[in-house]
DNA sequence: AGCCAGCTTTACGTTTACGTAAACTTTAAC
DNA sequence: GTTAAAGTTTACGTAAACGTAAAGCTGGCT
């Protein structure tokens, strides 16, 4: 059932688990723009990778705009002149500091949920007069 | 001059590239709660720290909402009682579920850069009769 | 005393990312 | 062939996170 060729905006919508009018709205800014038959909205494989890419987007807190930007340079890496393509590779070293940004501060709010957990650990001991052990971490 | 043990609503809007306007409205959303000294509010090293730890999250995508609510974990570590307790360490699990899907997508992120910047390169590579070599990576 | 820079509150405006409703067409099922 | 389900456009509404402007206090300098 997952080896379709083509998706309609309900199946899609369904498996992301978002609505029919965000994909439209994805449309209208430039991020899909799937087949039509008729009227109707006809999304091929390429179109629900492009979804995916999306979802995984926002999870890092990108702007819908800033996919989009990412999507060009995907796009444009084939056809750019010289001087676009040294443009893009400055995009991209720029996106990577980015997500380097992110990986330290990931790591600095484990650390606090780290903490966190221990002094809520403590606490929960001191309650039930320890009467358990430090339970072991998976 | 970091030392300082108090700041001024500019000093840190200065110091965090942020606009006053903002850290007001953090303030309104229950993430500071600076002193006063007549009307003037007066930063503490613990607002500044906070203010640091907002922007971290803000970095990661967390809304005002879900940071507020990651200080509440923080603080009412020590004061919950059992059932409380237990409800923060299942949150702390639920944030840390999430921080783990974001490093799976910064990692697919990274790998899709790492493409395009081949292709980039590649690209060039062509444009430029391949006089010079793949540059080496840092 | 006068003044300016920096602080304050109040309040309306703006952008992003959709939600929601209305009104209409198209497709699949019976 | 009609009816229900799923699709469409159009358009107004909304929550979040501020921007921006107005209008007023306030502490220090000259």
């Amino acid at each position: 059932m997952n080896n379709q060729t083509t998706y309609s905006i309900s199946e899609l919508a369904t498996e992301f688990d978002l609505t029919t009018r965000s994909i439209r709205f994805y449309e209208d800014q430039g991020l899909l723009s799937p087949q039509r038959r008729g009227q109707t909205r006809i999304y091929s494989r390429q179109d629900r990778v492009r979804l995916k890419l999306i979802m995984r987007g926002k999870r890092l807190g990108f702007s819908l705009a800033e996919i989009r930007e990412l999507f060009s340079l995907w796009d444009e890496t084939a056809s750019g002149s010289e001087k676009q393509l040294r443009l893009l590779l400055d995009k991209i070293a720029e996106k990577r500091a980015e997500l380097d940004q992110q990986l330290k501060d990931i790591a600095m709010v484990q650390l606090e949920l780290d903490s966190a957990e221990a002094r809520c650990r403590e606490a929960l001991n001191d309650l039930t007069g320890q009467k358990q052990q430090i339970s072991a971490d998976s």
